[in-house]
DNA sequence: AATGAATGAGTTTTCATTCAT
DNA sequence: GATGAATGAAAACTCATTCAT
């Protein structure tokens, strides 16, 4: 449901979809909660703080979610559809570049998410969020996976290196770079950095 | 056994000094302390499961240590040191590969670090443990950065890319590739699959 | 029934408002707490035990204190507070009579206050405490003061003695007889005691 | 055993009688508990800390008492006799000046004492403590009653005031000075104001 | 929808005491 | 006599959750 192809080739800044007043305050709730995640670490989220964050009793929290293990649920959730969300139509190495920038851009949308996106382990413990990180996981591979594919069939991309280990050549950079400035609270400019990684990839991986 | 006796004679970094009663429960508690985190998340990391673990009650591991917080950081200071030791005296692309391949043999000899080892922001909540992970991923990139240099030199690696991004295109994919390995609990063949990565960069990395 | 009409027709300091539920089980946990103190000593107070003796859990008590620390605070508050209210309109010799005798009565009306009552040192080690204690003497200072400027102007006390010296004189009997009382469990007439002290130091310290 | 009539009207500074190796620890942590009552309260006291303060562990604490409660029993006990000790053979009223004035050099000898020699009700918790700070209290009022007799034989006192209600009068002041000092950590010359009430009671209580 | 009081189980930490060395 | 590790109980406080209002 949340899976909107954006035939345009632009990306819809904010979808026009109207929340209830009900999901409004969901979305307050989950906000909070990710706060309270980036800044004191998932072993000091308490539905308390989450529910205070968001202006609201502990009580009422349990009126949108059915309870702690649900609100994290959402929003890891919440998490994994975010990137997903902003494809635009690029294929080949374009695909690939855009791939990545989106996620750059994200991070640098919402500092926050430096800290956590690619911290996998550590909603690995909850339970009913585990499956969902390795669908995330997954589903990078696979939408990757069909760039490789068309950049390497318009020669822009060596084709003797198997999938996988393309995904972790040029994923795994990118993910370094980006916990990097989560952890050091943006010292650096992230933007210019990624732009480095993803030329020097470009260079280095094209078609001999 | 993981005391690795230096190729160039050089005094063994760890003496055989045997462990005091008093260290041996420290680390046994230690130990057990990363087995918790590592199976059931920080989040239910407590201080009776850490203690049951090591075979004592609650109170008596506040005579190893100062409280729950002393015990963490001693945790992360022993993760940090735990690669550092076994250096041996190679140099050049030769000295990165032995970088990566340490790491690798790291996690595959103790298979639950594959899971924390890199989640640096697990540790960055916790007051006094934040320095030292800035303090081991800096001490990561000045290690890399004499190789990288070495490299240079000997015509086996390109000089025209800034070590900070050679360090994210080399050390980027492995950290990624271990990461999966701890999330899927093994589900692949970790040091072919490394050996792969080390070798393709390898190749797209060499002097043009 | 404490709430004494003063006689000059003025507005009488507690004002029928009734408590709120909220501040009733204030009280009743103040209640249980002092209960508690005067039976076990302030060293077997507990949070526990002053939750139970209010018919509440614990965890209940945070719901009303903030802690152990505001709860002690809020109760010798209350203590201090007790025996100001019941100010009549005498002057001279017969407002210090009342001083003493409302002191005398309140203990008799709720007698483990006679244990604490003038234990000060008891709190000092409480923090927060202590400044209420020092109030709460040099209130009763200043307000005898009064009473003996007036009394000396009315030939009914000598006038050589300083006021610090007359409190001493007169309060310090007071104290030690009700003292006496609380560490006997009542095993005297305290009123009876307390008058012959009275009548005693009225002549002893009647104007030459 | 421990009452020492002193015939010359002397007093012995310190008893020659040497202390074993043994009884000095006990006085070394009896020392400690005492200072950490004063500092701290009763209800902060702990083995730990009365050990730590005597330069020895927790354990060895039990090789000189048997428990707590042992300790607190004997730090009352010497609290109780310290004052006893001092009598010089005054006799009349100036056996009554004796009596306060001792009191008085004692906590200024020792400060901290003033805070808890009158805080009878503090150690009224402590099983086998009570039953001490009664007959503490009672023998006070025995001692005193000989004099009483005596120095209204002397013409020195009014005879017209039992014996009870003089021990209030007189030792009630003193108690309080005494308090108010500890209270507020010396901030006045004590034994001046002590001889204020001293005199001033002489002179209110003498023979008419 | 929201509040605020309540609960029961859990958290970290401390305590008095014991005991092998 | 003394130490240091250990224990079991209890301390203060927090947490997720429920429920009457």
């Amino acid at each position: 449901m949340p899976t909107i192809i954006c035939k345009t080739g632009k990306i819809p800044p904010k979808p026009p979809q109207k929340l209830t007043r009900g999901a409004q305050r969901r979305e307050a709730i989950l906000d909070s909660a990710l706060r309270i995640i980036c800044s004191e670490g998932i072993q000091n989220l308490t539905t308390r703080k989450a529910a205070e964050g968001a202006g609201i009793t502990e009580g009422a929290l349990y009126r949108h979610f059915s309870g702690k293990g649900e609100m994290l649920r959402c929003l890891v959730e919440r998490l994994a559809e975010g990137s997903r969300i902003e494809k635009d139509g690029s294929t080949g190495w374009a695909g690939i570049e855009a791939f990545l920038r989106v996620r750059v851009k994200r991070v640098i949308r919402e500092p926050e998410l430096a800290k956590i996106l690619f911290s996998e382990f550590m909603f690995t413990n909850e339970p009913a969020c585990e499956d969902l990180m390795f669908q995330l996981m997954h589903r990078n591979l696979e939408e990757l996976s069909v760039y490789f594919e068309q950049a390497q069939k318009a020669g822009e991309l060596r084709d003797d290196i198997p999938p996988k280990t393309l995904f972790r050549l040029i994923f795994g950079p990118i993910r370094l770079v980006i916990q990097q400035w989560g952890l050091t609270e943006g010292s650096f400019p992230l933007e210019e950095e990624a732009d480095r990684i993803i030329q020097t990839l470009k260079s280095i991986l094209k078609s001999p």
